[in-house]
DNA sequence: GAAATAATTGAACAATTGTTCATATAAACA
DNA sequence: TGTTTATATGAACAATTGTTCAATTATTTC
């Protein structure tokens, strides 16, 4: 066989109706990629320690989260925004200076079920 | 103030008592990376439609799942070695087909807490 | 044994990521 | 007004990632 069609009829499957039945239920490709976004929002150790710290205290300011993780206050307000931008903190300004807490209860809720999983390993 | 002085005070925090409380609290290094791990397992498009996939149908093939993602079988293969080693997924091999499951419950858990937090956004 | 099939794997590539350093903003206060 | 403090941000860098293509392994079937 060619080289060109060993891989052009890799349409086939083996069990059709369960192919067509799932095929059926997938979501779109924009659902996809934001479900991974968000779970890519968890998937950096320093992003982890900021929620897990957020989960003990309800409401941390940058320098404060810093001095837990131990680490520049630069590098955890780039992680902030990744955040931020995913909608996993929301963030309270009083003076100079910005408390972040967790968006909502998903977050605690998904992310206690992510530790969970770990301890049990 | 000199520049090298900019950032080496950084350890300083505004509330020193919030923070040793969440200090206590910390988990360890090897913790947060692998909790990180877990999270970047099902951070990419093409993973969570297969772990989609498998949470529909409890045992599938590597073609089975290409077929209904549409690429190849290839690029499934790759992403299904990162679910395995992350011990996302279990398979069974028979005759010269390998089906893949789903490894345990809390994996069903945390992805449909997911899923639910991008269906309330 | 030879051909076909399902899956795995290695190399290569562009694309993305997280940190650091330097600078900028913005509020508080002397 | 000028300085300090708390964050934010831009640029740059190495490191990592996901896909494709090609080749390989392992099993089945002819």
């Amino acid at each position: 066989m060619k080289k060109k069609e060993r891989y052009s009829s890799e349409i086939q499957c083996i069990e059709r109706d369960k192919v067509d039945s799932v095929k059926e239920k997938m979501k779109t490709e924009k659902f996809f990629h934001y479900l991974a976004e968000t779970f890519k929002a968890m998937s950096d150790p320093t992003r982890t320690k900021i929620i897990f710290a957020l989960c003990q205290e309800k409401e941390l300011c940058v320098c404060d989260i810093a001095a837990i993780i131990g680490t520049t206050n630069s590098a955890i307000s780039h992680q902030l925004r990744t955040l931020r931008n995913m909608k996993l903190v929301r963030y309270n300004k009083v003076g100079k200076v910005t408390f972040y807490s967790l968006d909502d209860l998903h977050i605690n809720n998904l992310f206690a079920e992510g530790v969970r999983h770990v301890e049990d390993k």
